[in-house]
DNA sequence: CAAATTCCTTAATCTGTATTAAGAAATCAC
DNA sequence: GTGATTTCTTAATACAGATTAAGGAATTTG
């Protein structure tokens, strides 16, 4: 649980006994390349933690296009934050592509550890907020780049994600076409 | 302070003098059309709260295109969360569509009522989770729109703000030109 | 290691929306 | 109410990126 246990001290300060108790709520769930974790049309019950590995969080939309959402890889928090903040059936599929160690909590869990541990009410909040700030520098930042921008701003900022991942899914992430990220590419060469 | 207090009872269960203690926190501020509302290049500092009127929320872009990001009327809240929950410097323009009062609250008073009145780290709480999922919503499922779509959308769920600002405003909320949003109209109407 | 499968590239064509331009309509200010 | 300003419309042209198609490279599987 080294990851986790970072996590939690980089967030917020809780001394170890508070700190033992959050822990013992987690619990461990392994996954291997191509599993899928079960998330959509359920209700998200758990934040999930990754510990180890690499798990692609997307939506399909109503052209049977896929779009990732969010590419996790070791100590990112993945869910669907929509479906476990307001109790709605979930729209986003999790897929795995490295042997992955999930560490997960149950929402009833959590919210009984805020009136025990109050380090992790603010825990939790500071976590929603930086879901926030992610997701509305992605909406917006990127809404005014070029297909080229926006890739080399991924570059800059999750390089060394891209090796891990095929590179149709980073097109997806970036909402352009395999074919247009390749020639984007390409033509970055050129330069 | 009727919607303020009807808000804040639909969000939270609050008894009536702890409703007063976080009422007295408030202050009230007068705009007139075309004002502008201080944001750009500060640190987001309060939570506001439109009691009555009409303001626009807006990014300038790289091209010097502004891409309206919320038009608020009575009874929301506007503000740069990023930048109030991230201390960093905002990108936000607000401007007065029609004489509007707000009410807002600093973050330190709202900060020190999370402990005096525990209903309202509760109440801090939603509201955040209400922007992510409205974010979420715009971010993902108009990003698979067509400008058409996308604009039925809009007036399915905010119609009733339509006749209030000038269409060029809901053509950059929808992230299309003036021009198309006119053509779309236009070719709504044969159909 | 061969065959199958997955992934990536190239190139031609197509499409939705931007841009530019100009005039018409509506609204505002005196 | 008239002129000035703002907003909306129409239409021609331009362009970023999608789609389609097909072949090549890499990776996985038996």
């Amino acid at each position: 649980m080294h990851n986790l246990i970072t996590d939690i001290k980089n967030t917020v300060s809780i001394n170890d006994s508070d700190l033992q108790r959050v822990l013992d709520k987690f619990h461990k769930k392994e996954y291997d390349k191509s599993d899928i974790i079960p998330s959509y049309a359920t209700v998200s019950k758990h934040m999930k933690f990754i510990e180890k590995g690499l798990v692609r969080v997307y939506i399909i939309d109503n052209q049977a296009r896929e779009i990732t959402i969010q590419i996790g890889i070791e100590s990112a928090w993945i869910n669907d934050l929509y479906s476990y903040l307001s109790d709605t059936t979930s729209n986003i599929y999790l897929t795995v592509y490295e042997p992955t160690t999930i560490l997960q909590i149950h929402k009833n869990d959590l919210e009984q550890l805020y009136k025990e541990v109050p380090a992790m009410e603010s825990f939790s909040r500071i976590k929603i907020q930086q879901s926030y700030t992610r997701l509305y520098n992605r909406a917006f930042n990127q809404l005014n780049k070029t297909a080229e921008e926006r890739y080399l701003e991924f570059r800059d900022k999750y390089g060394y994600i891209e090796p891990r991942v095929p590179q149709y899914i980073i097109a997806s992430y970036l909402n352009i076409s395999p074919e247009h990220l390749s020639k984007v590419r390409h033509d970055l060469l050129k330069k």
